[in-house]
DNA sequence: CGGTGGTTTCGACATGCGTCGAGGTTGACA
DNA sequence: TGTCAACCTCGACGCATGTCGAAACCACCG
């Protein structure tokens, strides 16, 4: 029991920042990243982060995640659970339920490591 | 028959680019945005673009891609095939070799969706 | 014209992943 | 304490995906 149970990774954790344009991205890091970007490619995970991302009081509870897909409570469960191990998402119980919270610093990363130059425009 | 065989989606065609935090993402966008992390969703596929995004003069040989990798030369022509119908990344050929080269506008527009605030550092 | 090297496609296999139903856990409330 | 609602875990089922070898394709060169 030397991890905790939910938790995978802490975005912190991954060393790389630097813009892909710039910098090849070594192969030890590449794993994590892709494990980030691997739970973004899905359509309803997507949609679930971006709930989330948008949230007004920069949270959600699941009651409100699950009604707005046709799948089940199960499926958008186990998905939550892709996006919390990726270290993109935060959960919290209060009470009966559950709140979910973006976690930017993983966000950040990801977003960097897809910046380009500025456009050449003629 | 209603779509092209190989190039799936023209990275302009995605019609979604305000960051994930601020709007959410609408369904019927969130397919073809899913695709493309989906892409990177891969070690060796990120791998792969880091190293065309990086690369000098802006494109980069399938033979000085190849060895950089222990699986074999099929496998990486398959995820160079994921990435290009992903929209992220062109190839041509010029005599007897294939060059790849990124295509900027869909990593600036998913590079855009995870774009978040500036941390409110204490 | 045939051969050679680089690249992709094809067919096959094992593994991974999205989905669900059933059941378990947690907390609220009477 | 019993019951109920919200959420998660477990086990199972197909389909998708990563991987490879063999074969096809393409461009160059004897």
């Amino acid at each position: 029991m030397s991890k905790p149970p939910t938790v995978a990774i802490s975005a912190e954790d991954v060393p790389c920042c630097a813009p892909m344009a710039y910098e090849r991205i070594p192969a030890e890091v590449s794993g994590t990243l892709a494990q980030a970007f691997k739970a973004l490619g899905d359509p309803i995970r997507l949609q679930l982060m971006s709930m989330i991302a948008s949230a007004e009081g920069g949270e959600i509870c699941v009651c409100d995640l699950t009604p707005a897909f046709t799948i089940s409570g199960t499926t958008v469960s186990h998905h939550l659970k892709v996006l919390r191990e990726a270290g993109l998402v935060d959960a919290e119980r209060r009470a009966s339920w559950v709140y979910y919270r973006p976690r930017p610093g993983l966000m950040r990363q990801l977003s960097a490591l897809l910046a380009v130059d500025e456009p050449a425009r003629a």
